[in-house]
DNA sequence: ATAGATGCAAATATTTTGCCGCCAG
DNA sequence: CTGGCGGCAAAATATTTGCATCTAT
């Protein structure tokens, strides 16, 4: 049945062990963007980034590494990044209320799925994926620069993993 | 390439033409759910939704009916209705801040395509989502309640339509 | 009759903005 | 040097909650 292998990311731990360091701080640089102290710190925090942090979180991070950092900034810098698509803005189907997650974004897509019981989110890249895409793209006539799948359910462990009969 | 055909549903129209009316109401009620004056409102207002309306779009179509329903009821229905799957939370990537939009469920899931230069939204079906959600159900050993895309990029028309060569 | 809903107002939470002094390039 | 950037405080949004009252069943 299941033709195409499904290549699974990672489940909870950090997701950025394939990503160069300094990987966003060479694309702001290349792009003319000025590299301030506190841009440098929250640029660090997101690539090193265990996953999925929300501003507050975020913010948490970067004062650990220069207490001087605000709120603000922190707002500001994900704004900047998110207008060069260099991370994504997740919601995590809202899972825990209204926040907005971020992540560095990798060279591929990938798909969040999320136990919508315990919580653990695992990521998976999917060849079928890319085909959703190419076909959407021809068949809309859209040049895809970003896409989110967000995919909610209750995982084996939290269906007590007797899933025998049903 | 492209085998499987892909459904176009709606291009920005309502899309909930095949909905039988009064179905999230029956819905309710099914659960044992009470059906108040002001929660008939809101679910009339979901169900004969142009699209996409946020919480204050709600509201303000919910009173227009019934002056009498609060913002803080809508929220509450909201909630309700999110809780049992009937409706989906989506935030179309943002492209219009941070706001949240709601839309009655239907019998399929369909991913929502967002031009981020005119914010057009096309809404499609396929049957390689299909695929790739059991996929994904198969291989995470999910058992899959919920499932949200959203695709952003820019359309023909945003492009000039002058998609020849490339 | 009674559990559960609503309304009101206030509390929270989240994100954005104006303005001025400061720093990266 | 200089224009963009960060900090501060406050505004603007968005969502949730406590409690008294009311109503669907």
């Amino acid at each position: 049945m299941s033709a195409t292998p499904l290549h699974r990311v990672s489940t909870g731990e950090r997701i950025n062990d394939n990503e160069p360091a300094g990987r966003l701080q060479k694309e702001l640089s290349s792009r003319g963007i000025r590299l301030t102290r506190q841009r440098r710190v929250v640029l660090q925090v997101m690539e090193s980034a265990a996953r999925h942090m929300d501003a507050s979180e975020i913010l948490e991070q970067a004062q650990k590494i220069d207490a001087d950092i605000t709120r603000v900034t922190v707002y500001r810098t994900l704004d900047l990044l998110k207008g060069f698509g260099l991370i994504d803005e997740l919601d995590l189907l809202h899972l825990r209320g209204h926040r907005h997650y971020y992540e560095s974004h990798g060279p591929r897509d990938h798909i969040h799925v999320a136990c919508i019981r315990c919580g653990k989110v695992r990521e998976v890249e999917s060849p079928l994926y890319e085909d959703l895409k190419k076909q959407i793209s021809r068949d809309c006539g859209i040049e895809i620069s970003v896409a989110r799948t967000e995919i909610g359910g209750v995982c084996d462990d939290c269906r007590g993993k007797s899933v025998s009969g049903d």
